[in-house]
DNA sequence: TAATAATGCATAGATAATCGAGGCATCGAA
DNA sequence: TTCGATGCCTCGATTATCTATGCATTATTA
């Protein structure tokens, strides 16, 4: 199924932090990983995903450092900070939370 | 819970249509009803919500009329159309499997 | 071996959803 | 009579994402 925009905003950053957060990550292996897992129907643009992980690098939710795959080519491998997993925490508790809250709405409950 | 604004982001024009297929509302019956099923969670900017409302019903999705409530001040009401059903409908499905998607990529699940 | 696809990182301008602030009017209550 | 709630609307600013582009390396395949 085919996923309009407006509903993948706010979103990707969370995704983002999570998957770095089960293990270090590059990015061209985060855009693989969420395509696999979603079957095809979340795909992080390149214009969305580099500003996200230099953001997050920025604010000292992830770190970064350079890595060559047993004499392969150099990646740049992305690491879950302490205070990324707070963040991480929180946010996924909003999208739990928000979630919960839209199907209320939609169903029609009071 | 305080939600995020990127978190809200592509979920308004379809809780908006929603609350108006249960029944003909007007601008301000909106967001109060919206309001108060989510527990304060999700509030509609005016700034936000004229301007679905009006773009829906140049799109056919909503007709509206005038109708002022037993000599009491004159409103704007809203009612859904055939079209705007069957845009509801879509749109409910593709919030569930994009809220599906998103959680099976937060689970670490393949 | 030459072309092409996949991998890999990055930026820039355009698009669009939402926000914040404002304008204006009516109505009921204090 | 003043103020909060109701009621509709618009405009400029913000910002997340997209599309397109640039560039380099590696693997495939014709």
């Amino acid at each position: 199924m085919k996923i309009s925009k407006e509903l993948l905003k706010g979103t990707t950053g969370l995704v983002v932090l999570s998957v770095i957060s089960e293990g270090d990550m590059y990015g061209y292996q985060i855009t693989q990983t969420v395509k696999a897992r979603s079957d095809s129907a979340l795909v992080l643009n390149e214009g969305t995903l580099y500003p996200i992980l230099h953001s997050f690098e920025k604010n000292g939710y992830l770190t970064s450092y350079k890595d060559g795959a047993e004499g392969g080519r150099e990646r740049k491998y992305y690491k879950i900070t302490a205070a990324g997993k707070l963040f991480l925490q929180t946010h996924l508790e909003e999208w739990s939370y928000f979630t919960s809250v839209v199907n209320k709405v939609l169903a029609g409950e009071n």
